[in-house]
DNA sequence: AGTTTAGATGCAACAATTTGCATAAGTCAA
DNA sequence: TTGACTTATGCAAATTGTTGCATCTAAACT
């Protein structure tokens, strides 16, 4: 139920829509949580039944009206005490690793071009947080306090996609090697 | 449908019970998947249906008897073709990081707590896995080639668990350098 | 003698996620 | 003016993942 938690942590700063949130989840929050448009208007349903979120329906002109959704005492109170309970690390499911895994199955040259696709997707992926920390982070003295701390979570963002560009050249490079080629 | 080409991945090797299953996906294999005993169970079922795979009961002495399952030649051609299809990246679902981005809501202290306690179960992990590129990959050259591609994946295991590690270190010391902090 | 640990498998219920479809208004370019 | 894209929300079904329970054997501990 930590789907929950999420947008209720978006929601402490200010109100969102659920189309907004998409974006959100889509964009910069991405680098901690990943969810659909479904996702997030099922939970935003269920949240305002448990009261922990309120709905303000928002007429506008030129476009559809849109639902912004508010945190309320409840939920903040709700989303303070989940603060406190240890966090357990997310499971990771790589199809990548499996394919390197059983890589004898095809040939290095298959292996080799996903590598470098996901290296590209990577390193677009640090560049884009790269460019969020540039324009939102480079003085951190300069901005309000409770906005501070999503710079913890961006700094993950950034070294996770760091990471996955280090292994791609490290596994390209071995692959390369012919280490994996009964000729070599 | 990922889960049951992780598990071919492995049966590609040889054959195993679904009990040796779950103890590989809970170990070294842990670095790229994770699944419950039940999970596999459910998939090994599946994956016999289809004709993926085939079972051999055998008897044991002393001790409950198991299904030996192992990979059939459709299985081994499914395989090879979801090898050739590009692989993309595993969703992220971060409670510590939902943490850190909402961290105002709560003191620094719980959260340097629950950092302290990541930053400890990745290095545990991250032992593991050294330990493991010790006993099984200290000379690639002296292992059959269908087994050194493991080492791939495992190398990504150990730069993501040290990379966690390094996270927890600097974050930990952004919030006690007192940024986050109002009188700091 | 009784409890725990390890090996071995599975059902049932529930929760979470994904995918396909559906609607509806407005903008913008070919 | 047709077609693609963006804003905006939602249902239904299918697939996946989690949790709690249930069973059986045998060794090892207390």
């Amino acid at each position: 139920m930590a789907l929950a938690h999420a947008i209720l942590a978006l929601l402490a700063d200010r109100s969102f829509s659920g189309y907004e949130l998409t974006k959100e989840f889509e964009g910069s929050v991405g680098c901690f949580w990943k969810a659909t448009h479904q996702q997030i208007y099922r939970e935003l349903a269920a949240l305002e039944e448990r009261r922990f979120v309120r709905a303000d329906l928002v007429a506008q002109e030129g476009r559809p009206n849109k639902k912004l959704y508010e945190l309320t005492e409840a939920g903040k109170r709700w989303l303070s005490e989940w603060m406190a309970e240890p966090s357990e690390p997310c499971a990771v499911r790589e199809d990548m690793l499996v394919k390197t895994f059983a890589g004898y199955l095809t040939s290095p040259e298959v292996l080799i071009a996903d590598i470098e696709r996901r290296k590209a997707l990577h390193a677009e992926k640090l560049e884009y947080y790269r460019q969020i920390e540039r324009e939102h982070f480079s003085d951190l003295s300069a901005i309000p306090i409770e906005k501070r701390f999503g710079y913890l979570s961006l700094k993950r963002g950034l070294r996770y996609e760091a990471d996955w560009v280090a292994w791609c050249e490290d596994a390209g490079a071995l692959l390369r090697s012919g280490i994996f080629t009964p000729s070599g």
